[in-house]
DNA sequence: CCTTTGTTTCGTCAATTAGCGAAACATACA
DNA sequence: TGTATGTTTCGCTAATTGACGAAACAAAGG
């Protein structure tokens, strides 16, 4: 029961939840793209990836400085299907598709620019 | 996402993901044979059933100064299947499903007994 | 009524967990 | 080789959660 218990644990939170349904649709992303996503520090986004591998749910990928995610497959197939059927009309899983499309449109490069940015300007208040 | 979520927490944890798989070969189960089952305060039994009724995953019925507790129907098909397959040979699970007919097969007048005894019994140390 | 009995609610405590910043790591590039 | 940059690990804090016992509730039966 561990490993399905550890899958079940991997989904029990709303971060985690969001990042396996926007890789249901956009095959790898990169842990800059998934912190820009998500608005939380890199560190915790880190945590959460490191939780959903655990649970073998994704695998990553280095190329170069960056860390890409994917669903690992193969991925339990009811699971997706539940995912899929439950939170197709969601309203945040939605907002979250539309986000990344501009998150994907300019390179890993400028966003992680842009969220340099952004520390520099929380610093500023 | 929220209800998402909630069924998804509901399950994160062990002694609410046993009681969802017993009553999918059991059809219902009493509050105090699920209490025989996990080995846990009433309390505490209850405190998990309430969760997994929040989560939309089973429904109570009264029956005298009985509460038995079901799936509720329709219980997520996909969730269902995900569950069946990935624990069907689960040792902990297995040994739920044979001391469960034990429990049944003495009626819950009998059960309630034997637990009062071994809380007698636990006193006495 | 009053007692018994099965269940739930409440209050509390210990364990777990999500979050962050700082520091460590790792990789590319000057 | 040194620096910049993306990611991870570590240490800590605040919030959440699971567990229990005591007390409250609810239903049956003397």
């Amino acid at each position: 029961m561990e490993h399905t218990l550890n899958i079940a644990k991997a989904l029990a939170d709303g971060n985690r939840m969001r990042v396996i349904v926007a890789l249901m649709s956009r095959d790898e992303l990169c842990v800059c793209q998934i912190t820009e996503m998500l608005q939380l520090a890199p560190a915790t986004v880190s945590r959460h990836m490191t939780i959903l591998q655990n649970a073998r749910l994704v695998q990553n990928r280095k190329e170069g400085r960056w860390v890409f995610y994917r669903l690992l497959k193969p991925f339990p197939e009811p699971l997706y299907q539940w995912l899929q059927a439950s939170l197709a009309g969601s309203r945040e899983i939605q907002e979250d598709s539309r986000q990344l499309q501009e998150i994907l449109s300019c390179n890993p490069d400028d966003l992680c620019r842009r969220q340099k940015n952004r520390k520099k300007c929380h610093h500023s208040h």
